[in-house]
DNA sequence: CTCCATGTTGGATCGATGCTCCAACGGATG
DNA sequence: CATCCGTTGGAGCATCGATCCAACATGGAG
């Protein structure tokens, strides 16, 4: 109340001051590298030099932290896109930006994938559902679709978004990994294969597809064919009429 | 037998036998009646009148039990279709019915939903995921889109479904939470609308559209929303040729 | 019928985790 | 200098998943 500067700026007062977004930056750190099981109280306190109540003074659960962890790391993934200062491209376009934008940090964090499941389900309307939403949601405003389905036709494309890279977790992304995918899917594509021919002719029939197909471009794929359904049913008009109140 | 009184305390140890197949059965009902949170191995110990051992000489682990347990729950739904023989209506129904089906049991069992996700970003081939791949692919193969992308256009409902009925976990399936999925939205609702209008535009532009949507209906929505892409995309050719072999 | 061999059971026990509780610290205020 | 209160660090508690092992039951060999 009525404080001046009296909150003079963090630097070295003490060793160095203990704040939620330190906290979060850490547990960030903890589990890019170590993975999510790693991430403990007591592996923060180890990392932060600290004790287990200094942490939960500045979040009341864990839950809450990582929601915290996966809300930071897509909101930068969403903030760093490809130079493109304003809306430059097609709404076609800056859609599979966003969408390429979640998809590579998926690749990039491991866990990512699982956590924002995890946050789909548990908190639906959360700030990470929030993010992505809006950030799906403007380009597909401008791409000419009735105001009445711009809910649903949001909805669609991040629930097809949030499922694909849900399952298209660790694949990807270490270099070196080039000949273990190869034999990963090698080994799925033959597992199916051997499967029973009547309860799975499918998998059977679309195992060879599955050995050489590339996750980022079936991403991509899938994408499209959204989109195309979307300007299918409702195709943009020709000319918009300006004075076009809601409803 | 004629089995002295020197150690018969125990002597009912065979009154109904353990197996895997009962102790996920007893796993579905903890899910269901208490939550996830008390699917513990003590509270199956309790149920079941057995020790912990036991139940880990029959499942390996817990995440093992867990994935058991979707796994019933999905192949029981994906099983009890409406009375539909054989592949009775178009193709497009059968896909409609079988997503349906889905949904349908991640409200009745509100731990599914976090389940299916988490199954599919630990384990992405795993048999939840193959199953519902299986019944999602056999109805697009009728659908006349070329072989190729058999696997693609599939990928992209089954990635749809599960983002989808990730995120419509708890609202609906009790009767009397009429009132409280009401109360829900527009709390939501409300608090869209006081979001920061420079970084929330869009979802302060659908904040009227998200009180009165039906996720059902809209889940339906993006269904066809996915399939009039792919029939835009592939459309089903007049004549299909009867010889076409692998290749 | 007797008696092991083998597969199965039940529970004690271990290590680890999330979280709470509390004494102590230290900068700001008077 | 004295006091206060936001903040810290760590001991401790409840609980969990998992392991280990002695006690059992049952089928087949003798």
């Amino acid at each position: 109340m009525a404080g001046m500067a009296t909150r003079t700026r963090q630097s070295q007062r003490r060793r160095q001051v203990l704040t939620r977004e330190r906290i979060v930056e850490t547990a960030v750190e903890l589990l890019d590298t170590v993975g999510k099981d790693a991430l403990t109280v007591r592996a923060l306190t180890g990392r932060l030099a600290t004790g287990s109540g200094a942490i939960y003074w500045h979040i009341g659960n864990m839950d809450e932290l990582l929601e915290a962890a996966t809300d930071a790391v897509v909101a930068d993934a969403l903030a760093t896109r490809p130079t493109r200062p304003a809306g430059a491209g097609s709404p076609q376009d800056e859609i599979r930006a966003v969408a390429l934008g979640l998809f590579d940090a998926v690749t990039e964090h491991p866990w990512l994938a699982a956590q924002l499941a995890a946050q789909l389900t548990r908190n639906p309307w959360g700030p990470v559902t929030l993010r992505i939403f809006e950030n799906i949601g403007r380009p597909v405003r401008t791409l000419g679709v009735p105001q009445g389905v711009w809910f649903t036709t949001t909805s669609t494309l991040v629930h097809y978004i949030l499922g694909a890279t849900a399952q298209t977790s660790q694949s990807t992304g270490v270099p070196s990994s080039e000949a273990e995918r190869a034999e990963f899917l090698g080994t799925a594509s033959r597992a199916w294969q051997d499967l029973d021919p009547d309860d799975y002719p499918f998998m059977r029939a679309i195992a060879d597809q599955m050995r050489e197909h590339d996750d980022r471009e079936q991403f991509l794929t899938g994408i499209d064919l959204i989109l195309t359904g979307i300007t299918t049913l409702h195709p943009p008009e020709p000319a918009r009429r300006s004075g076009e109140g809601g409803l």
